[in-house]
DNA sequence: ACCACAAACGGATGAGCCATCCGCTTCAAA
DNA sequence: TTTGAAGCGGATGGCTCATCCGTTTGTGGT
């Protein structure tokens, strides 16, 4: 099942591609393939080889991020307070999706275009019912919420705080945590 | 700066493209104009006639369900209690929001195709400034929370709600209002 | 060093969407 | 009924998308 490595001038190709994508994102131009592909000076068919659909790539692109949250999520339940092991995972999934334009859809999407995504949210998921498990055994939240609320929300915030496009990234992030706290005064049981 | 009553067989147009329109929005269709104009039996040039971008069509189909929220907020306005009032409200826009498919893109777009939609978004705006007055007046909300908060607010809830897409439209209204739910106990000072 | 072949490349190309332009039709005022 | 303005429609060119296939390039074996 595993495939055989790639040929070198195809690895740098494909870097090059995630490269100029990257770019794309961070703009907030539409990732469109043919147009990275004339950016990159590369053939079309050969993004379209590596990356079938906008969609597989910008998950490449965002996987970095989200596996770097889904440390955050292992890290945090180390953590002994339940209350604030949720929070502060909240908080940083919060300033991931914020910071990185790239994240956001790939958690809002219902499908996955490339396994490792689906394996990485999976874990995520995992982790952070763990989390929310914690919490509600120490009665420390809401008991009606659950896992499948708390991606939405998040998501949702993030939308909130993105809607304000006169802001710069930095200051969205400010108030995307600004919202994650009302939620989560709405949700705490002291 | 008034412009001249249509032709007879125009507003029948205006009228069919309207209809079709209002389909596709309902069924999550894309609302494309060629496509409108093929489905409605009507040329191409007209649909653009009367509505020169997807946008503008969307917002004449939107805008009766956004008078009808500002009517909500009017009406809230002559509720005695300032938390009462505010939270009705709020719950009727978010009902809104989630039956008709046709708003939420209309109240998160930056800027306004049609003269109408700025004016009906201008008075609400201007009408929920009024209720967040009188519930900061009175004490019974988060100091620090505005009406530039509030509206991407509802807009993230209605984005949280929306993305399970796996519900029927009616359970994603109860979702959202759930969620309203939480944000408010969040925001609520008794 | 060379060969052979599989892997990868690239761009020409056809399919499909968008929106405009312009010749024709229809309405309504006189 | 006439007349001209308002409205209609679809052919059309520009643009994006994604595939196909002839060519090039890297690699493992001799």
């Amino acid at each position: 099942m595993n495939t055989p490595p790639l040929r070198k001038d195809a690895v740098q190709n494909r870097h090059r591609i995630i490269e100029i994508a990257r770019r794309y994102v961070d703009d907030g131009r539409p990732l469109q393939l043919n147009d990275v592909a004339r950016t990159a000076s590369i053939g079309v068919a050969t993004v379209y080889r590596h990356f079938p659909t906008p969609e597989a790539l910008l998950e490449t692109i965002a996987l970095p991020a989200i596996e770097k949250l889904l440390r955050r999520a292992e890290h945090a339940l180390a953590e002994d307070d339940p209350w604030t092991a949720l929070r502060d995972f909240l908080a940083a999934a919060i300033e991931v999706l914020l910071t990185d334009p790239a994240v956001s859809p790939v958690f809002a999407a219902a499908t996955d275009a490339l396994e490792d995504t689906s394996d990485c949210k999976r874990r995520l998921a995992t982790a952070f019912a763990e989390l929310l498990a914690r919490a509600h055994a120490a009665g420390v939240i809401d008991s009606g919420v659950t896992e499948s609320d708390m991606v939405p929300l998040m998501c949702g915030i993030a939308y909130a705080a993105n809607i304000q496009s006169t802001l710069d990234p930095t200051e969205r992030a400010t108030l995307g945590l600004r919202y994650l706290d009302l939620l989560l005064t709405g949700l705490h049981r002291p």
